[in-house]
RNA sequence: GGUCCCAUCGUCUAAUGGUUAGGACAUCACCCUUUCACGGUGGUAAUAUGGGUUCAAGUCCCGUUGGGAUCACCA
């Protein structure tokens, strides 16, 4: 049987990381067996639908390079992928299942369970609608009364199921509830229509949230019912923010797009979480998504929760950032210098000497806008024991620079280097005593993206001799 | 509360029942160096706890503790 898995997102707002993951392992089943990777949207609850839902779902997929070769944009032989376009096919299969003694007609209001509960502390709902013969209910209905699908738990005993993550899981079918299967407005609830459509588009392995163990029994028996073979399951442990809390939106938890607007990249975070949680046996950790493929292995998916570690991720994404070609980084650093700088710069050199010394591409405005306007400084700054300078040092050595890059023409950091160099061994002080008040000059910063030279380089002459002049003037 | 699940450095994790319990991030020290980074070397740091089984337990079994999930006409 070909290998099928299906990323099953609810549209209800932006697309959080622990999903992005479930997505991630949906995914790389699928391709790491030449299988197929399906994307189907459950919109089955019309009060949570949020409109843009979907196509952050679709951006958000895309930006990683995890493409679907089934889905409601470009369909394909098992659709429709939107739930609510298949309403009619749940009814269909739910009064099935009530004529195969799986579910039956209830007409409780919708607070009677609830009620129940309150009152016996919490014991299982006993569906008094179990006990109304099937034609006085279709009599009911006929007449016109709401009312829901629910399941029948008609057997005794002990559940078994084998997860490929939890192993053999044994539950008790006195402890399974007997849920809503379709709501009294005719959509089928989650536990139902994903057993429908995982069984309908033939899905092989269902991968999801480990919320959902409990619950797998009773998806297990509707499969019994219809007389379907349940699929493999993956339950994955949750992404937590700390040891007790999930990570959520509603504590302002940091979701895909919002870790892309803080200057990291959608590759970086990806091999990220893809770690998160499982391990491919070796010790490497940076991997592209087709070096995932080859040797994703489900079973190496760990049992136990693993909470996100921000830290972790920013020098994941410096190690990506690095890698990056010099082109491709300039190319992503360049709006952020748009932010901050106006004035002419050599940005391509800036790029080189900030590769290698951000995290994030947020990091780059602070970083460089001294470039753009001179911060204030006090004169102290010249003053460094390490570097041998004080403020006579420092003095002279701003003039010795500047009659040197005076008469500068080759601008690049070698040649500029070498010019102050020779200056320093002519007037025989060390390089750092001439290059550290450079720098101060040029960047007004006890520490900078750069040396000297290299700021100078970026600066340009003009700007270079002028900084220097005006540092001058504070003595 | 019932049921189910989980438990190795601060964090992510590795370890056919036999290893000085390994790696990565973070942290500390040192080296490199025109500051800061990058890079390099080294250090600190873990098997929650009590019993078993075994020649041998992080690994198997039981209890305890701690944490999580679930018990919706949400998914």
């Amino acid at each position: 049987m070909k290998t099928r898995t299906r990323f099953a997102p609810s549209p209800t707002g932006y697309m959080h990381i622990g999903n992005l993951r479930t997505a991630l392992y949906e995914y790389l089943i699928a391709k790491s067996q030449n299988g197929d990777f399906i994307l189907r949207i459950e919109d089955t609850d019309q009060k949570r639908y949020v409109e843009g839902a979907t196509d952050i779902i679709y951006a958000t997929l895309k930006q990683v390079g995890m493409l679907w070769d089934e889905g409601p944009d470009i369909g394909g032989a098992y659709g429709p992928y939107v739930q609510s376009e298949r309403k009619p096919i749940y009814a269909e299969y739910a009064h099935k299942l009530v004529e195969l003694g799986g579910a039956h007609y209830c007409f409780c209001k919708q607070d009677e369970a609830d009620e129940q509960k309150d009152e016996e502390n919490n014991i299982k709902f006993q569906d008094p609608c179990k006990l109304i013969p099937l034609d006085e209910a279709k009599k009911r209905i006929a007449a016109g009364e709401p009312y829901v699908i629910r399941q029948t738990v008609h057997k005794k005993g002990t559940s078994v199921f084998h997860d490929v993550v939890y192993g053999d899981i044994e539950i008790d079918y006195d402890e399974l509830d007997e849920g809503v299967l379709l709501k009294s407005d005719g959509f089928p609830t989650y536990n139902f229509a994903n057993v429908v459509d995982d069984h309908l588009m033939e899905i092989s392995h269902v991968v999801r949230g480990n919320e959902y163990i409990s619950s797998t029994p009773k998806y297990n028996l509707i499969y019994e019912d219809f007389g379907w073979t349940p699929p493999v399951y993956v339950h994955v442990p949750q992404v937590m923010k700390d040891a007790q809390h999930k990570l959520s939106k509603r504590n302002g938890d940091a979701s895909f797009q919002d870790l892309v607007a803080k200057g990291y990249l959608p590759e970086a975070v990806l091999n990220y979480i893809a770690l998160l949680g499982w391990n491919p046996g070796t010790e490497q950790e940076i991997f592209s998504l087709d070096e995932m493929k080859k040797i994703f292995d489900p079973a190496r998916i760990n049992k136990s929760p693993a909470i996100f570690d921000i830290v972790k991720l920013t020098w994941m994404n410096g190690c990506y950032i690095r890698a990056l070609s010099p082109e491709a980084f300039h190319a992503l650093a360049l709006p952020y210098y748009q932010k901050c700088l106006t004035k002419p710069l050599n940005l391509a050199f800036l790029s080189q000497i900030l590769q290698p010394r951000i995290e994030t591409l947020q990091d780059i405005v602070p970083m460089v806008s001294f470039l753009e306007n001179l911060p204030e400084y006090d004169v102290s700054l010249f003053e460094n024991k390490k570097m041998k300078t004080d403020l006579t040092i420092a003095q002279k050595a701003l003039q010795i620079a500047l009659s040197t890059l005076e008469k500068q023409d080759a601008w690049t950091n070698e040649a500029l280097f070498e010019a102050l160099k020779t200056a320093a061994e002519n007037q025989a002080m060390k390089n750092g005593q001439i290059l550290y008040p450079v720098r101060i000059a040029l960047s007004g910063l006890a520490t900078t993206p750069g040396g000297a030279t290299e700021l100078a380089v970026v600066l340009g002459k003009a700007e270079t001799l002028r900084r220097i002049s005006e540092a001058q003037n504070r003595f």
